[in-house]
DNA sequence: CGAATAGTGTCTCTCAGACAATATTGC
DNA sequence: GCAATATTGTCTGAGAGACACTATTCG
């Protein structure tokens, strides 16, 4: 996450440049609006999926689009991020990996005044139901295969397709597959991740001597084991390690 | 580079929107200024440096601070970057390598009113003196290790952190390294940008092993040889090939 | 026992790190 | 030849992909 403190400046201003200050108007500088908006993914029944929303309000009424809306004008960038996911879906921000993804600014990509789309990537266990805030008709999981480009409100299928990219880059060098899952998980949980974001069966026994060998991946917990889905011997469960990277990294199949 | 062309909208809007819109106010969101920011990053005689520029209006006048500026009203968030880059230090967009950084947006980053900083990443090589421009008193290199916390103006030296740790990281598996360096260009000027970027040495022959090893990350280029700095065999000469991605990656020496 | 899933072991190939040895140039 | 740099080659250990095999559970 960037810049969550508040106070930046950092330097106190001297006599002359306090008068100016005090003569200077903001109207001279040209007028933009300031959106945060989320691009909420989760894997549910191995399904890699965005969070959407049915606008409810002008301009788009009635597309889909991803959650979000305008910062407030005394609001950090991510603080607007985080109220958004949880007005707006429902999501708690303490049961999910909150990053920014980038400015989104070409003009004309909202009808109303010039506005610039600061976006967030945000990885979630699959959720219960989310629940649709003010301004939104509905909230659903839409499996990421299934938004082909022009789907979308505003610039939000690049936005989206940003996002996704992003995730399939990040399970390669970090741990972040793990905020997919629950608190404590198997590895064929985790195993299931990576298959739905990248689209790739993995083989199970490489992948769980990966995982399981790589330093502070993962803490097996205490408790010794869960029931079986369809049958077979039950697995071990574990939590999320301290690591921060994956090094070496996981690799991605069917790239060079 | 993100949002590169104009119209977005890709919806006609029905008639109950047109004419909402024409009835739309947008004082009625909170006003927001834009700045694109440029983090300029090279590598002069070993040294990786930054290019900052030192305010010759307030606020912070005075101060060093990347070199950057407002967006226009109808003017893509890269195009004023672009703009920013070759107006105020004089680089030319194609002699570099360009790419979104981030936004920095903290209320109260900018004693004038709220900004929202888009800051962009370039990497270009070493360029003659950069020519200050309106508004900057000068213009200058200044090593990355020299700038210590608090001695930008805004948070920009939170925003120069990113920019650098970024650089580091888009070493290890990308073929970025060649944006630092010339045209055409020796294999040791190549290890010299990534032992000057991540200030650890490399050995010469493992890095020649790795580089020229890599399909399409370098081309020969038909001439023979140039001279020699100070004596020694004259090295080859190479042009930045095809490659878009280092699989696998360089190795950042001295991490887990 | 058979089916199904979890987990271990083995083999091979690629590749990074260490470093010897050779090639080519200026002085 | 000597100094300096470029380039090739060799050895070793870590680790990925392929896959046989063992372990544990349910019915």
């Amino acid at each position: 996450m960037t810049s969550t403190r508040r106070p930046q400046v950092r330097r106190v201003l001297p006599d002359d440049e306090a008068s100016w200050l005090a003569a200077y108007d903001p109207a001279q500088f040209p007028p933009f609006a300031v959106t945060a908006d989320v691009v909420l993914l989760t894997v549910r029944d191995g399904v890699f999926s965005v969070l959407l929303v049915e606008r409810g309000t002008h301009p788009f009424r009635g597309a889909l689009s991803l959650p979000g809306g305008f910062v407030h004008a005394d609001e950090d960038l991510d603080s607007a991020a985080v109220r958004k996911l949880e007005r707006e879906t429902g999501v708690r921000r303490d049961a999910a990996h909150v990053e920014q993804l980038g400015a989104f600014g070409a003009p004309g990509r909202d009808p109303r005044m010039r506005v610039v789309c600061v976006a967030y990537l945000v990885f979630a266990p699959d959720l219960e139901a989310p629940q649709p805030g003010k301004g939104t008709r509905s909230v659903r999981w839409v499996a990421v295969e299934q938004v082909d480009a022009p789907a979308l409100a505003f610039d939000h299928d690049e936005v989206l397709a940003a996002g996704v990219e992003r995730a399939r880059a990040k399970l390669e060098y970090s741990p972040l597959a793990t905020a997919f899952v629950g608190e404590v998980f198997t590895v064929a949980e985790l195993r299931g991740v990576y298959e739905a974001v990248w689209g790739h069966p993995l083989d199970p026994r490489n992948f769980h001597r990966k995982v399981t060998g790589t330093p502070d991946f993962l803490v097996p917990v205490g408790r010794p084991a869960p029931v079986g889905p369809e049958g077979g011997r039950p697995a071990a469960l574990f939590r999320r390690g301290p690591a921060t990277s994956l090094r070496p990294a996981m690799l991605r199949p069917g790239r060079a």
